[in-house]
RNA sequence: GCUGCUGUGGCUCAGCAGGUAGAGCAGCGCACUCGUAAUGCGCAGGUCACCGGUUCGAAUCCGGUCAGCAGCUCCA
């Protein structure tokens, strides 16, 4: 007998050899029913798999992670195996869950189409109607590989082949198919309830530009119909965020086809980001940083000396003055040397914390521009902090706490990922082993969670980055510490220390938006273009019910103003309902009607965007209650 | 950049298999003076992304270019 210990802590004693799934059934017959797999001592197995000793055990269902990936991995395989039904001339590639779903890759000569997408579905629930069980087994390397090539499956004998030597090599057959699969999967294809195809689109092989561009077929499944549909709501719902759209009906930014990846700020679109240019500044004054403003065009020497030149020339935007050759600035840290050499620095006058709004331009491939995501001119809320190599912790600790700080004002959420040297990149191995162990010591100081991004750092530094979410779920970096020992080196910076010597000071490259522009996109659709008071590009809207009330709204408006109070008016010959419901399509927090009690009475009757009626309050009172809330940026 | 899809008035979309464009909203004008999500009537507005080809004739078919969308690659 072994002993196993359930998820409650309880422990039960089985045969040895039991399997999951009869371990499930000893509990309960309503359990085993939704066991899709099992988690024996944190490894995710089938439920076929046999416990042979004493271990923890957790039954997964489809609410746990790992009975969702393992859904969805079966899901994925008996797509691969509706497209060999159709198309035996298919090649697989991999077909992994993912969050959300699933996709599977293949090699095929026609690109799948729409129609195509309906036909494989057809396919998939006759494969589930027919109900295969799901079952494993393993082969020898040289087997593995000798029968991957009789099925004529290239990529698949690729796979094996890098397999480490001495791996177990496993297979999971459901009917008359085959893959090459690690598990884990669910008992059988009858199993999956609710299925959809989503997409197609191309996809390099093992994620290689130089490689073999495939197919790759994106889709879900849920455990109920009604899951699948809700998802597929929320998808339509999100799409409705969508920050392009918004800022275009909100009159906030645009792109327009003269200038593809250059966006326009649109006067409501400026309010809102000259607040939270506003709102940067007094924070960072308040950590004493100093701010400058740095050329966008400097010439092309600058750029060699950077390291630019032979690790960033792909990205940069080059033109000529005269007959010297200059350069767009891709980045505003060359600058900011300059301006730390403009003199010898103390270390008493260290760290300085030298911060820049500064307007740059990146050469992005045309397939990678999305609305204010991802564009080719935006603006960094950049910051150089030069310091000894003593401060490089408390430093580092310092941004971290003011990037959290900020995107805690804006409720949002954000996770932490590490980057490490890449291959093109300058500097020894001792210097990037330095910086890197820096940025870990200071997350683990934090004990903050994140995820390493091996080779992802950039070319002179490890870096720190911090990703946010949009609408749909899709991450994007945002803020950013990076560690660099190899620009003050190029450009030889020095301090003078205590001793009287030369030292190298160290540098750090910060931003907290990240990008302006990137980051206004993820507010928008973080808010759904319904922005808090104090960032709502016009907070209040008065509304006059008659001509003869236009007066008093007038009256209203200047008082509003003479507070800051951002305002509009509408003194349109519209009926009071079609006002409110323009106003309320803006998204405009609050709307004061006014109307024959209020003139009376020098009141405004207020309508919030959220509660609706509000009920008539003095004017006085109304200011009050706005300037409170706009101070709490609630 | 790559793969697929898309491109009609400011916005959202119709326009069957080719015979030189239509609606709603927005805009403008007129009437209505009307208290918490759309008053009525009228008017104007489009080289159907651009270039070329096929055709007696193309928004509709073909090719190219540009732009957008999804994904890949890359990244703030």
């Amino acid at each position: 007998m072994i002993k196993v210990t359930l998820k409650d802590g309880s422990i039960k004693e089985y045969e040895k050899g039991t399997t999951i799934l009869e371990a499930a059934k000893a509990i309960s017959e309503g359990l085993a029913r939704v066991a899709l797999a099992g988690e024996v001592d944190g490894e995710v197995k089938d439920l076929s798999y046999k416990l042979e000793k004493d271990c923890k055990l957790n039954i997964l269902t489809f609410d746990s992670e790992g009975g969702k990936h393992a859904y969805r991995h079966t899901t994925s395989h008996v797509m691969a195996q509706a497209v060999k039904r159709l198309y035996p001339e298919a090649k697989l590639a991999i077909g992994p869950a993912i969050e959300n779903g699933f996709y599977y890759d293949f090699d095929v000569e026609k690109p799948f189409s729409p129609e195509d997408l309906s036909k494989i579905e057809e396919e998939m629930a006759q494969i589930i109607k027919e109900d295969y069980p799901l079952e494993r087994f393993t082969l020898p390397r040289d087997e593995a590989i000798a029968f991957m090539e009789e099925r004529n499956e290239p990529y698949k004998v690729e796979l094996i082949r890098d397999l480490p030597e001495g791996e177990e090599i496993s297979f999971y057959k459901q009917g008359d198919f085959v893959d090459l699969c690690a598990g884990p999967h669910i008992p059988s294809t009858g199993k999956i309830k609710a299925f959809k195809l989503l997409s197609v689109a191309g996809a390099y092989w093992r994620g290689n530009e130089k490689n073999k561009m495939l197919q790759r077929i994106y889709g879900t499944s849920f455990s109920k119909k009604s899951e699948l549909d809700a998802y597929l709501f929320r998808l339509e719902e999100a799409k409705k965020r969508d920050h392009r759209k918004l800022g275009r009906e909100l009159d906030l930014f645009d792109i327009y086809d003269e200038g593809p990846g250059f966006p326009f700020f649109l006067p409501k679109g400026m309010v809102l980001r000259n607040v939270l240019e506003d709102f940067w500044r007094e924070e960072h004054k308040k950590r004493k940083y100093q701010e400058i403003r740095t050329p966008v065009i400097l010439n092309e020497d600058l750029w060699h000396r950077s390291g630019h030149w032979d690790h960033y020339k792909e990205n940069m935007y080059f033109t000529k003055i005269d007959e010297g050759n200059f350069a767009i600035k891709p980045m505003n840290c060359p600058g900011g040397m300059l301006v730390y050499k403009r003199r010898l620095h103390s270390y008493r006058d260290l760290p300085q914390r030298m911060a820049e709004l500064g307007l740059v331009h990146r050469h992005e491939l045309s397939g990678a521009l999305h609305g204010l995501m991802r564009v080719r001119c935006f603006t960094q809320d950049d910051a150089h902090i030069f310091m000894t190599p003593e401060q490089i912790k408390d430093e580092v600790l310092g941004v971290i706490d003011l990037i959290d700080q900020f995107y805690s004002v804006f409720g949002f959420k954000y996770h932490v990922e590490l980057s490490t040297r890449p291959e093109d990149s300058m500097g020894t191995d001792e210097q990037w082993e330095m910086a890197t162990n820096a940025l870990k010591d200071a997350l683990e100081a934090k004990k903050m969670e994140y995820k390493i991004n091996e080779g992802d750092g950039a070319f002179y530094g490890p870096k720190i980055d911090f990703h946010l979410e949009d609408s749909i779920g899709r991450t994007w970096q945002c803020g950013t510490i990076q560690l660099d020992f190899q620009m003050p080196e190029r450009f030889d910076l020095v301090y003078i220390g205590a001793d009287g010597e030369r030292h190298r000071p160290v540098m750090i490259h910060r931003v907290v938006f990240g990008s302006i522009e990137r980051f206004i996109a993820i507010l928008t659709e973080h808010y759904a273009g319904a922005f808090p008071t104090w960032l709502a590009p016009v907070q209040v809207k008065i509304l006059a019910i008659l001509d003869k009330h236009h007066e008093y709204a007038y009256k209203v408006q200047k008082a509003l103003e003479e507070k800051g109070i951002r305002t509009e008016i509408d003194i349109r010959n519209e009926k009071i309902g079609y006002k409110i419901r323009e106003a309320q399509l803006e998204k405009i927090p609050y709307m004061l009607i006014i109307g024959d009690k209020e003139t009376e009475n020098g009141a405004v009757a207020v309508r919030s965007r959220k509660d609706g009626d509000l009920g008539a309050m003095s004017l006085e009172d109304f200011i009050e209650k706005i300037i409170k809330e706009i101070e709490m940026k609630a």
